[in-house]
DNA sequence: ATCTATTAATAATC
DNA sequence: TGATTATTAATAGAT
């Protein structure tokens, strides 16, 4: 008969092979049931794991080589242009920003001794505060950029709506001026093409004057 | 009696109420399982989970200033313009990993010798990626969301100008029909004012909205 | 939040 | 390592 299976203390496993054992079984359990806390609820997230031999485990459901394709800050114009050039610019500098942290703390730990728990937490403080305004500053001038443009195109549409409105208003008073029964849709263009052609053409004054409509930037500013 | 339990599918759970529930349950259940494997095989480890709303829920035996950190996960209202809740959960996330990162070198070198450069890099560069994956998510999904009203409103636009277009062709064919009738004089717009006023209201979208800022907070939970 | 019928994970073992 | 299985642990569905 087998030996009766006890109840895991949890506590370091003193036996090296058991722990061994114990971390290859319990690691990939751990990482299986990450990965469907991702896929059940659609979130993103990072697993890491140091083993005790300096091995590193790994799983984020950001495919790897997708991250690794963006380490280089190179651009790979390989046929993939979903990416706005903003978007690529954002991810280098990101990138960038991420290499300065690393070397810098890097720096740190050599350039100073052992008592650096407060130095290094000011020092990284101020990394932080970097990487942070930085980030921000290309987040926020893209998203200006975006803004702006999205403002112009607004005010586009209703210029054009007013002088859709103004247009409509002077067909609806030409009609009943006329008398004429028809209205203004579409098939009725080629009703009146007939008489166009018969009619003289007179130099009359048309309402676009009065609503011109204007292509230039719009500029928007945001709070 | 109870409905028969299924064995769960692994794929995205459709219904919030159920995919939230089934977040807290598994999400306590990986956590406490990443602290077994930590203490039972004695390594290191960080698990970063990103809710879908933003909260971020972290786990590494490493982290020794928690209380710091906390400190500088809290809103720092420093004056400064607010910034869309995008932009403050990217900051948090790129502190929060820059202070892993930052950390996980600490460690690193002090745990190993200095023949550890190789192996180090590597790391660094897996936690790298993961900070540039993260970064860029926010930045691709935040300007897609933008591009997609900006092509909407394109659309838009060239539909208004398209119709505005006819309208004057129409008005055009309609004036020359009728050669001298006075129908289309400023004058006569203030005539027909309340039949415009009746039939565009309310023709107008306002897509403010979109832009409403979101100011809910962001959680930390340490482990 | 609490409760259980189930499924899933895994410790001991080969 | 991989497989097996007696157990314990996790959790889906319900309250």
């Amino acid at each position: 008969m087998r030996m009766v299976r006890q109840k895991t203390q949890i506590r370091k496993i003193e036996n090296l092979a058991s722990r061994q054992v114990t971390f290859s079984k319990r690691r990939r359990g751990l990482f299986k049931k990450a990965q469907e806390l991702s896929t059940l609820c659609d979130v993103d997230m990072a697993l890491i794991v140091f083993s005790a031999t300096g091995k590193l485990f790994h799983y984020s459901p950001l495919s790897i080589n997708q991250v690794l394709e963006r380490r280089k800050l190179l651009p790979q114009n390989t046929g993939e242009q979903q990416s706005s050039e903003e978007i690529q610019i954002a991810r280098r500098r990101s990138a960038i920003l991420s290499k300065e942290l690393a070397e810098r703390t890097r720096e740190l730990r050599q350039m100073k001794g052992e008592d650096l728990e407060g130095l290094d937490l000011k020092e990284l403080n101020k990394l932080e505060a970097i990487i942070e305004s930085r980030l921000a500053a290309v987040v926020k001038t893209k998203g200006e950029q975006m803004l702006k443009e999205i403002g112009t195109l607004k005010k586009k549409e209703v210029q054009l709506q007013e002088e859709n409105a103004h247009l409509k208003q002077q067909l609806a008073m030409m009609e009943r001026s006329n008398g004429h029964t028809a209205g203004i849709h579409d098939q009725c263009s080629h009703h009146y093409s007939l008489e166009l052609t018969i009619n003289s053409l007179g130099s009359i004054d048309t309402p676009q004057n009065y609503y011109n409509i204007n292509t230039s930037d719009t500029c928007l500013k945001l709070g």
